[in-house]
DNA sequence: AATTGTTTAAAACGGACGTTTTAATCGTTG
DNA sequence: CAACGATTAAAACGTCCGTTTTAAACAATT
């Protein structure tokens, strides 16, 4: 029973696609999962690439309400506003112990972009990246450029992302015992939010300075793997 | 002519395998792109699972010969080095205008691990890990955790993955003219520098301080999207 | 010359899978 | 009741694609 068939198909369809991906993953399955007819899918999706675009907009959908953009009590500290901020995207991220698909199929989209990312961008990605920046904007020098800024959120972003695209990695690198006592969500995104604080509190004008002048120990004109670039 | 069959078909398959993903690329597009017939990759490798594999051993013994693991003059600064490292990892992951199917490739694997993975760690990853790790120890103070130090390097390295993983979203959410102006190798690889070696120069005991002795910004109990996590 | 390893061309096998169809069954609505 | 939408079961269609096969060349080696 439950609900009615088109969202059992939607619900059955995430996990199935974050799992195998777009094309490994096949509407028999899906619909097995869901313990529903194949000729449903069709009925009402029509084919299996809107449904895998729908269960994309529906995995965004989840994830907005699941965590909505967060606010805070007026007065609240930009510090402590980064460190919530950085907090949710981990747990989004890594999630509460099993995959969450959501994420994973949205990573999906983020590397490999098909029809549905520009929506994703558009109600998802785009205003959280503006609400980083706002929390940024408190932190940093009035002077700072605005690339640098955008720069600086991508830096807390991509720490964060890290540990979803290459969390197998991280599995293979740091062993079992260390990695149960050091990278739940909670120490990870206080690690990321410590070290963008330690940096944005540093002294120097590394910030604000024009490219080129920073703390003073670059100077090298040759640096290995220069343009030996791929290819 | 050119090389023999073997590697004309191997070196076709990186770019096919690199852009569509395993499931994708079809064996015929393979053969037809290396110009050479369907039953000799039969011949060669067997089954197409075994190309993949070869494929991806291939584009990581690329790699490594293009930017072999950096050699410094005795007597650089660490800061020096850091500053080389990262240039040389933003460099292979956004490549010199050109998408650089090797590192699209190892991408792959890092998401979703094959069989090739495995080798691909202990061959690729984790030396230059190692590396890394080696750079940031004369930057830290001796009684660094060694956990911290790892979190580190992975701050280090997620922040230069991004903009692989994220490249089409960035295209997305920053214009034309400020990715133009701004989101090359070089200046994208001081960032990151300038950013780490700010951090690492900071004042206070972030570093070394047990987890939870912070800057002093913390402090509240709940946060934002606390455990409503995914699923 | 004979053998053996490579390569090609062309065709076919066989399975997987997206899609469609048909027929039948309910439940709701008019 | 009749009509219609939703759903199911089962089967089939048609295509794509990995894999195999066959037969024929060609090259290098013995």
């Amino acid at each position: 029973m439950a609900q009615d068939t088109r969202t059992r198909i939607l619900n059955a369809a995430g996990p199935v696609f974050a799992e195998r991906g777009y094309q490994k993953a096949t509407v028999r399955e899906i619909c097995r999962a869901a313990s529903v007819n194949l000729a449903s899918m069709n009925y009402h999706f029509g084919q299996k690439e809107r449904l895998y675009i729908e269960t994309v907009k529906q995995a965004q959908r989840n994830k907005i309400e699941q965590v909505p953009s967060p606010q805070w009590q007026p007065g609240t500290s930009p510090a402590e506003k980064l460190r919530g901020f950085v907090r949710t995207l981990i747990t989004r991220m890594i999630g509460a112990g099993e995959a969450p698909w959501q994420t994973r199929l949205m990573m999906r989209e983020i590397m490999q972009p098909t029809q549905a990312c520009q929506e994703l961008v558009q109600n998802y990605f785009r205003p959280q990246f503006e609400i980083l920046l706002e929390i940024l904007e408190e932190l940093l020098p009035a002077e700072t450029t605005q690339s640098k800024r955008h720069q600086l959120a991508f830096s807390v972003v991509g720490q964060c992302l890290y540990y979803r695209v290459a969390h197998e990695v991280v599995a293979l690198l740091i062993d079992k015992k260390e990695r149960e006592a050091h990278y739940d969500a909670h120490q990870l995104s206080d690690h990321i939010t410590d070290l963008m604080l330690a940096a944005l509190s540093a002294p120097g004008s590394w910030l604000t300075s024009p490219q080129d002048a920073n703390t003073g120990l670059k100077g090298s004109a040759d640096r290995p793997g220069e343009d030996t670039s791929s290819q």
